[in-house]
DNA sequence: GTCTATAAAAAGATAGAC
DNA sequence: GTCTATCTTTTTATAGAC
């Protein structure tokens, strides 16, 4: 088996337990590969594999996320379209997020250059269309900052209440919020 | 030295690196202590440690937060000590939420009760205030779960960033944003 | 590419002296 | 209340057969 056949088992593992909450043991359970195998495909150990997992998440945010905020569409149906995907990612409010598990512990000075990488990537992109939609950049700065933490904050919020409603809630509201103060396309 | 001593010292430990990240030989370095003295204070052993912590740090939050949002000063006054105080405790958003770094691994499972009254507790009392303040219960307990993700999304992402600022204008933004739609009192 | 076996280090926990 | 010493289990990692 190619190693990328197990890289959505590691996404799971480390969203959900962070770097320290995983044990080799776990990922030998989850895959159902041997720890031996396991260093056969990733020969930097753990560290490699959240690498990996990493990347993986990455390609996954510029093909469903990234890319389509680029795109061509009205702006705020792009908007739209990408709380959609955000939906998905963390089915409504369900899972974790990657890149806040990774913050904690050991794995926040291992990986934090590529957290940081990828949550400035996703402010830029979304303030780069409400720029495009006409708003002041510094503002539109801004209001991507607001995206990224109604993101997070609902997620935690909602996972530590045991309750998705916040998130979903965040979510449905946050293209409008984004939105305020510009003019909606054909409304009539 | 008694237990409470060391409560201080734990509670920057699991705030940073989590129940998994957390070794008893790091709590015997950083207290001082060594690890027989630790079974000593705490003979259930690191969960016990995170037990105490949490009481130690729900403490903090009762005498500092929520007291004094129950308090007899304006509502908008009491918002706007609450978002000092939060201020202070994240030290202006360098410093990790201890909640939210226990719902990370093995710790979600254990403490999940414990979190979750945290939590809920938290919006309860702001939407206390803002039900006081003459907002419909109903979104006056949506702008409390709407002022906690924000906490804890603007810490995600101004400790992600390596910036600050995010922290900082959410929560000063805050209390006026909480506020939106009611008198503010005296204005003239 | 996967396995069994094994080694080396770290982590959690306890006994018993002072 | 703190220590040294020790034990057990878990974890990371590797060697070598298939």
């Amino acid at each position: 088996m190619a190693r990328e056949t197990y890289l959505p088992v590691l996404f799971q593992l480390f969203r959900h337990h962070g770097y320290d909450g995983v044990s080799l043991a776990k990922i030998a359970e989850a895959t159902g590969l041997g720890k031996a195998s396991l260093y056969h495909h990733f020969p930097g150990g753990k560290a490699e594999m959240v690498q990996e997992t990493l990347a993986y998440s990455g390609r996954w945010m510029t093909e469903n996320i990234l890319g389509p905020l680029q795109g061509d569409g009205e702006p705020l149906e792009r908007l739209r379209g990408m709380c959609d995907r955000i939906s998905d990612l963390y089915e409504a409010g369900e899972q974790p997020c990657l890149l806040a598990s990774l913050t904690v512990g050991a794995s926040r000075d291992i990986f934090h250059a590529a957290v940081q990488e990828r949550l400035r990537s996703l402010v830029d992109a979304i303030a780069a269309v409400l720029t495009e939609a006409g708003l002041a950049p510094e503002l539109a700065q801004q209001r991507g900052e607001d995206a990224v933490m109604t993101i997070q904050g609902s997620l935690i919020l909602s996972r530590g209440l045991d309750d998705p409603a916040p998130f979903q809630r965040a979510i449905a509201q946050l293209p409008e919020r984004l939105y305020q103060g510009l003019p909606s396309p054909i409304v009539s």
